[in-house]
RNA sequence: GGCCCGUUCGUCUAUCGGCUAGGACCUCAGGUUUUCAUCCUGGAAAGAGGGGUUCGAUUCCCCUACGGGCUACCA
């Protein structure tokens, strides 16, 4: 049974990118037909912010990205939370100092903090390794005796990796092949945090192997930790699991990769669902007016192929879809034009009743009210012009309250000769008629008057919306109906007489 | 600075040595439409540079350039 597992610290919202991770460990699973697990790697309590857990467990059930396992649905290798694991950790380093692949550093912050800025003079970088070890505040540099005395008396101390003096690590990436690391220049990494805590390094190798985990799927900024990883496994003398390192989202942009801070910044959002109560714009794709599968969509575009970019697949396409060789290595700049494209295609091949399911904004419920039987035929209307949900708003606004005024420069362009006669004609027919064939009657007198019909329409939308774009005329009158379309025709006489 | 990864139209990507380098977003032009949008047709737009290997290189190798990541008692 393959095995997988999306690992969030809960450090903050879970954006796009974590988001992509989730996305890829589960079209490999599925495809597999693996499970995959969620494991919340809570080892910073510094940068624990409340409620991120919460955030991250819905956005992914928000995509329908499900786990088999978790803190919250359980399992037979939990817990799910690291913190919940410090015991099984201690139990595991101790093995390794016991065997020599692991000491105790009685270093303070001020002490590496110095040594740091002797080599800054240098012009070179400090890092705690082989080549500097014994000259250090160590279990390897000082004596038995005084190490023990130091623990006996509680002095705080940290737990660091002890690294190999073989010269070549030769690691492992499903996307790469073979990675060759110097182990001179790596560095004896933390295991243990003086607060006795597990860094992301030990934790995370610890629970991989013991959750039985077969293939890990990270994002890139990992890569460079790889050696370190496949060094402690060798250190327990376990096997390591496969590695796949995902390119990162780039910032569109700016540089480097896509940070949370850039939604706020470029004005899109970046999180599955809204982060953050008091917000000027929605930075959730769901609050934005996206349909899940649609980010599911352009997620699985962006640094992949599995299928063509034309038209929407479904999840099931994704997962049969989905191949290690289809995902490229580097890495690849966020669009959002192309994400909304996306959900406009979506919303394109959608009915009007799961349109209408998906939206419940203020429009729509306003809508219901004003024209209860009507709905239907109103989103019909808007559905081809809409590309994220909430478009309802602007497009449809004018259905909920009358023009309050009529923009000088549009009418410049409208400009009717006789405009106050040929409106309060279409005043009378719209009284003599039905509605329904209205239509029929305004072409018939267009026809006999010999007006042109194209400003003589434009100048009737003017009226009846305050705008000049929008659906179907007729349509719109249809709904509007006659009581309303009068009022409104009225106001625009008394706003073209005040004109003059 | 060091280590590692990458590099095809502005953007996302296709190409498993034969290329007139394909598609999508964006963009531009035209058509349909009462308007706008949808839709349809068409256009512009690319394999970083230099060396090899080869009959032939975007594809394989090397160097350089550029981009990205890491370089914390963060993850």
């Amino acid at each position: 049974m393959e095995r997988f597992r999306f690992a969030p610290s809960p450090t903050g919202p879970l954006h796009i990118g974590g988001l992509r991770t989730a996305l890829f460990n589960y079209l490999f699973a599925k495809k597999n037909k693996g499970k995959v697990i969620l494991r919340i790697e809570d080892t910073d309590k510094n940068r624990y912010v409340e409620g991120s857990e919460k955030h991250i467990i819905e956005s992914l059930k928000w995509l329908n990205i499900n786990f088999d396992e978790g803190p919250k649905i359980g399992g037979k290798y939990g817990p799910y939370r690291q913190s919940e694991r410090t015991d099984l950790y201690k139990k595991y380093v101790e093995k390794l100092i016991k065997e020599g692949r692991a000491y105790y550093a009685f270093d303070t912050n001020e002490d590496l903090i110095n040594e740091r800025r002797k080599e800054e003079e240098k012009g070179s970088v400090f890092f705690y390794g082989q080549h500097n070890r014994l000259s250090l505040k160590n279990s390897l540099s000082l004596t038995e005796s005084k190490v023990s005395n130091l623990i006996k008396n509680k002095v705080p101390h940290v737990i660091r990796l002890l690294i190999s003096t073989d010269k070549n690590i030769l690691c492992n990436d499903l996307l790469r092949g073979n990675i060759n690391f110097d182990s001179t220049v790596l560095e004896d990494k933390i295991l243990i945090k003086s607060d006795g805590i597990p860094t992301y390094h030990f934790a995370n190798v610890v629970d991989d192997h013991l959750m039985r985990i077969s293939t890990v799927v990270r994002g890139e900024e990992w890569l460079s930790s790889l050696p370190i990883h496949f060094l402690i496994y060798d250190a327990f003398n376990w096997t390591p699991p496969n590695f796949l390192h995902l390119p990162l989202i780039l910032n569109p942009k700016g540089k480097g990769k896509l940070s949370k801070r850039d939604g706020d910044r470029y004005g899109f959002p970046v999180f599955g669902i809204n982060w953050n109560k008091n917000l000027s714009q929605n930075n959730g794709f769901k609050e934005a007016g996206f349909a899940p599968i649609s980010l599911i969509n352009y997620l699985s575009q962006l640094g992949g192929s599995f299928k063509n970019h034309e038209e929407i697949h479904s999840f099931n396409d994704f997962i049969e879809a989905f191949d290690v060789k289809k995902i490229s290595k580097g890495g690849s700049k966020f669009d959002y034009e192309k994400a909304k494209w996306i959900n406009s295609k979506y919303i394109q091949n959608i009915n009007v009743k799961d349109l209408l399911s998906f939206s419940n904004s203020q429009t729509k419920q306003k809508l219901e009210s004003l024209y209860p039987h009507k709905i239907n035929d109103i989103y019909k209307l808007v559905k081809d012009r809409m590309v994220l949900f909430s478009d309802d708003e602007k497009i449809l606004s004018f259905l909920i309250s009358s023009p309050t005024n009529y923009p000088i420069e549009i009418y410049e362009k409208i400009r009717l000769e006789n405009a106050v006669e040929e409106i309060t004609s279409a005043i009378n027919i719209i009284n003599k008629v039905p509605i329904s064939s209205f239509k029929d009657s305004l072409m018939h007198y267009v026809k006999e008057r010999n007006i042109k019909l194209g400003n003589f329409m434009k100048s009737l939308r003017f009226a009846l919306v305050g705008d000049l774009t929008g659906p179907d005329l007729f349509d719109i009158i249809n709904i509007l109906d006659k009581k309303e379309c009068i009022k409104r025709f009225n106001n625009y006489i008394e706003f073209l007489k005040g004109l003059s």
